[in-house]
DNA sequence: TCCAATTATGAGAAGACGCGACGTAAAGCT
DNA sequence: AGCTTTACGTCGCGTCTTCTCATAATTGGA
């Protein structure tokens, strides 16, 4: 059953279209009056109305008028993207990525800590947050300049931003992450799996911009599957969907495992793949395989567009995404596209950014 | 990216509330302009003139006033649930059943037809059309009575209601059963995958009423899954998801293959197992792992709040659902709930009876 | 330097909609 | 018959949007 809007109606009219003015502005930068109007869709004088309540929430404000037209020069207005910024964390075993965004998504800061796979949680903890508020101050953001902030971690974690499980980092089940990372910044914090946001990411702005329905299989020190469908995030009741440890797959190899039976640094191996080396592109299928495996499940389940290969051994590139591909049409019938992830180990960190500017649009700017 | 209302003025806010308005009639019976108004959140005057547009539109009448109560007697008003039908169909290997429903999704007539399961295409389409003209002609429908249909069979049916691979029905690939159902009543038709209607039919009515994301396994003499996320239907960029088919899961054996290995009739073995014939327990138990199985890779990938086993398999009951939840607690991480099918061989016409109803809401009733 | 052409602004009128309020109508109850 | 109760119908107000037209501020050319 589908909820209707609770709202009575008058003040709606004006939401909608401030909302929609709004969304003019962001989309195609500074505008005069007339195009934002036609833009959204309304009157100018509406379109009007909409700005001068922008302008008083700080969320527009009038630039510079334009030059070089005959004819009365026209006000122009610009989204006010300085107005509020977010945070997103990538907080993984080894590294530590802090990024600090405006409200048009573009990253203004960003810091990387490295960190020991061993280190205690809380140690861990103090550095992304020492990671994240140099950031801030970098951009000598004022008290409360930040509005939501968002960690990805591998493991699971649940609806609420709390880690269910996490095999590869210590003392990190059972961690309420999204709670920390607000008291950070005293705004809402999230949390969330690191192989669903870099498919947020990709999504947003990499290999799967045009695509609504995408898996995205991440593969390196860090492995794991996230899943969007309908251009939204699915995690599941519990936070887990996309987790494969237990399916059952005949000759399902992990990534990590391959390598490791290689006996052999990974950048080396594909370096020699590449140069024609036998038994390296052997072990280039093999991890292929694995992948593909594991990618076969998710797409046969779901049959999405776009499979995005991401993490560190995604920097095999072409070479690998061509075995990948050709185990694929071996296990699925319709065997969607499969490409490169656009932003490699960003992704993660970048997704988190998008993550807390979806909070940031939803209820602070209306969207 | 969202895709904002293009239209915005006034006329958006009276579409908006006659939506209310319509709503809250259909929700709640008849009911008197009062009880109308604060249901849909409007004022009294406000669902007045949004009840007399829907009056005009045949969607609403007056009903006989309240009895018995003090004071004046309050004009009530109920939805014309009969300006409208729908027909929902089940075309299977062996059998087909035709629904004829009002705008409430009342089945008010059904006919049920034996095939064979070697009978030829066209021969197969004339008893469906027999069987669903037969419903229509019983009900005394002016012509145009019928608003939309639906017909769901075995095999994979892509986005625009073609037949892309049927294994079961002779003749069934390439066809273009949404058209042809279409053509019959001179409506829109739309066709889908068994296992997908029987999961909607469920979500809509049945065991997963309280649900949004369910995985539906239908076990019987058809067999495939169904996936509804957000209480809406996932079938791919193809159609094809859930098609395991390919899936290498080690010890998967159809549930088919299961019951033809025990050399005896499925009713006789459940009825054995109930009894507590060790041997048929067994052969329930491995009847269960290869459901579980199948059931595993979408619990895995997708982590839906409930599995719902349905088809004629699942006559075995509660003894098969137990047997299924050991399996599955074996297999997943968060197991989820399991329940039984609430319409059983119903539940495909059903299902595509709601669909036919989705549209009907959409594009006649603008909800 | 001045004037026409151009382009945007700002104010006012008109139309549509929703809501609150008040007087009135129609029933039951004593 | 009169009182109480409940709902109807109409009036007027406030909000929101659009259309129109006079006005303002530029540029480009004479």
């Amino acid at each position: 059953m589908r909820t209707l809007g609770v709202t009575n109606d008058t003040a709606l009219l004006r939401r909608l279209n401030t909302r929609a003015t709004l969304h003019a502005l962001r989309q195609g930068g500074p505008q005069t009056l007339t195009q934002l109007a036609r833009a959204a869709g309304l009157s100018r004088q509406t379109a009007e109305v909409a700005l001068s309540d922008l302008t008083e929430r700080g969320l527009a404000e009038e630039a510079a008028p334009t030059e070089g037209r005959a004819g009365r020069p026209a006000r122009r207005f610009r989204f006010r993207s300085e107005a509020g910024h977010v945070v997103g964390l990538d907080v993984g075993p080894r590294r530590i990525l802090a990024m600090l965004a405006d409200l048009n998504g573009d990253v203004i800061e960003e810091r990387r800590l490295d960190a020991d796979e061993h280190m205690p949680a809380a140690e861990r903890l103090a550095l992304a947050e020492r990671a994240a508020t140099a950031c801030v101050e970098a951009a000598r953001l004022a008290r409360g300049g930040v509005w939501a902030a968002t960690v990805g971690t591998s493991g699971v974690v649940d609806r609420s931003g709390r880690v269910s499980v996490s095999h590869l980092i210590p003392g990190w089940t059972g961690l309420d992450l999204a709670g920390q990372v607000g008291r950070w910044f005293g705004c809402p914090g999230f949390a969330a799996n690191d192989a669903n946001l870099a498919a947020v990411a990709e999504h947003w702005r990499g290999s799967a911009r045009h695509v609504e329905d995408l898996v995205y299989v991440l593969s390196g020190y860090r492995a794991g599957h996230g899943l969007l469908l309908d251009g939204r995030l699915r995690t599941g009741r519990t936070g887990s969907a996309g987790e494969l440890g237990r399916l059952p797959l005949t000759g399902w190899e992990d990534s990590s495992v391959v390598l490791a039976k290689a006996g052999r640094d990974a950048e080396e191996i594909f370096r020699a793949a590449r140069a024609g080396d036998e038994q390296a592109l052997a072990v280039v299928d093999r991890l292929a395989h694995g992948l593909a495996r594991g990618a076969s499940a998710l797409v046969l389940v779901v049959d999405p567009e776009l499979v995005v290969v991401g993490g560190g051994f995604s920097r095999a590139g072409e070479l690998l995404l061509g075995r990948m591909r050709a185990h694929l049409a071996q296990m699925c019938l319709n065997p969607p596209e499969v490409a490169l992830s656009t932003f490699g180990e960003e992704s993660i960190a970048l997704g988190a950014v998008r993550m807390a500017l979806d909070h940031v649009e939803r209820e602070r700017l209306g969207l």
